[in-house]
DNA sequence: CTTGACGACGTACGTTGTACGTCTCAATAT
DNA sequence: ATATTGAGACGTACAACGTACGTCGTCAAG
């Protein structure tokens, strides 16, 4: 009996995949190494046999959910394809809503570096200057990153306040902030509430994009 | 001699004071209760009776940054006046690298309130249509952010893998990135270590304003 | 002179990451 | 067949953290 109870060892994908899915699913404050080895059935101090720590563990989970990103296809146009691969990242990025913190706090592992070149190298062959493409690069990450981690971080902090009601941390934010003093903060926030206006995330990558290809034939 | 060395009791303003001035000067992780209670000549139980957790005390701290944040003169023409706030925000976020991951996870104080009123009301004084405003105090808030923090999260990197000389990290990457796999990866890292470029910081701020003028006046 | 509030602090607990050493067992070498 | 080795799981233990609880001294109001 004992010995047909014989578990398949652990080894380090079974890990980072597990990793994965506790962050996704409880979130990343829930990730720690003892309850990590309690849902793999192994005790904590089996994890170090496999990763050499946390940090490195993390950073291990970055470069599985960077290869997720969705590749455009090659046929298409440079310009096309950045807006393209822009909308991917944030589609990867918000299925995994604790990444976009961490990503800016790890060096780039394989696939991350990867996924940086190929941006890179629409922005080569877009036909922009190289200091408008290198430029276009910061642009093009920053709005990825940034727009994903306002999102994510305010539906973090809704729900934890109040996992049951994530409107309630608004209202409550509301009672807090008089109309006659902040006229439009609390209308502002009536706007998402109420009328639920579109994401912006396309409408600015295009700002961003037409106007490095609007600057660039001006000066050429 | 004892009761000459009474010292003042402590108060909440020195508290949060100290508590900016440690993560300013030694980063965030340095910021332990005991460590902020030493630096003040206290013992760590006597910050709960002006502060109700960390949590709170970190909140506390971020309201007194967004007090700093300069105003634009009140005479600026409101395009104008919201670039001029969108540089002093970054200027204020950089000068506490602990923020900006802060900011996004912590509900907005007072002075933070404020300064979101500022800019909503500059917005809607721009001239852009509601719905145009709406966006564009996102996207502002949204670059802000994202490139402060990408800024301030790559040098902490930096500077907490090897606090001596910031570069190494950056050779460390390049010797783990054949060129012949990563080409742009490798000649992007090199214009920032060796050409240095001037942040795009401002040239994608303008991007997006004058595509929000754009747009708008081709839509009205 | 008493009383009561307030602020500082000692003690203690649960939670975290992880260093170190031990034990088991299968594969290999003799 | 026996001895050796090495990998992997695990128990124990520790330091650092946030913080709950209770105690004590001091000072102002009654």
């Amino acid at each position: 009996m004992s010995s047909a109870e014989q578990r398949a060892p652990l080894n380090r994908d079974a890990v980072v995949n597990a990793g994965i899915r506790l962050a996704d699913s409880h979130g990343v404050d829930a990730l720690t190494m003892r309850n990590l080895a309690d849902g793999l059935g192994f005790k904590v101090m089996a994890l170090y046999n496999h990763v050499a720590n946390k940090q490195q563990l993390l950073g291990l989970m970055l470069d599985v959910v960077a290869e997720e990103i969705d590749d455009p296809p090659d046929d298409m146009a440079p310009l096309a394809a950045i807006r393209s691969l822009a909308i991917s990242m944030r589609t990867t990025l918000t299925e995994h809503p604790w990444v976009p913190d961490l990503w800016l706090q790890h060096m780039p592992g394989p696939a991350r570096t990867a996924n940086m070149e190929r941006l890179l190298r629409l922005f080569d062959e877009s036909g922009l200057s190289p200091v408008l493409a290198h430029h276009g690069f910061h642009a093009v990450t920053n709005h990825v990153i940034g727009y994903t981690i306002q999102d994510v971080g305010m539906t973090a902090m809704a729900t934890s306040a109040d996992p049951d009601d994530p409107m309630a941390l608004a209202y409550e934010f509301l009672a807090n902030t008089p109309a006659e003093v902040y006229p439009h903060t609390v209308a502002h926030l009536h706007q998402h509430l109420n009328e639920d206006v579109p994401s912006s995330y396309e409408l600015v990558l295009d700002f961003i994009l037409d106007g490095l290809v609007r600057l660039n034939t001006s000066t050429t």
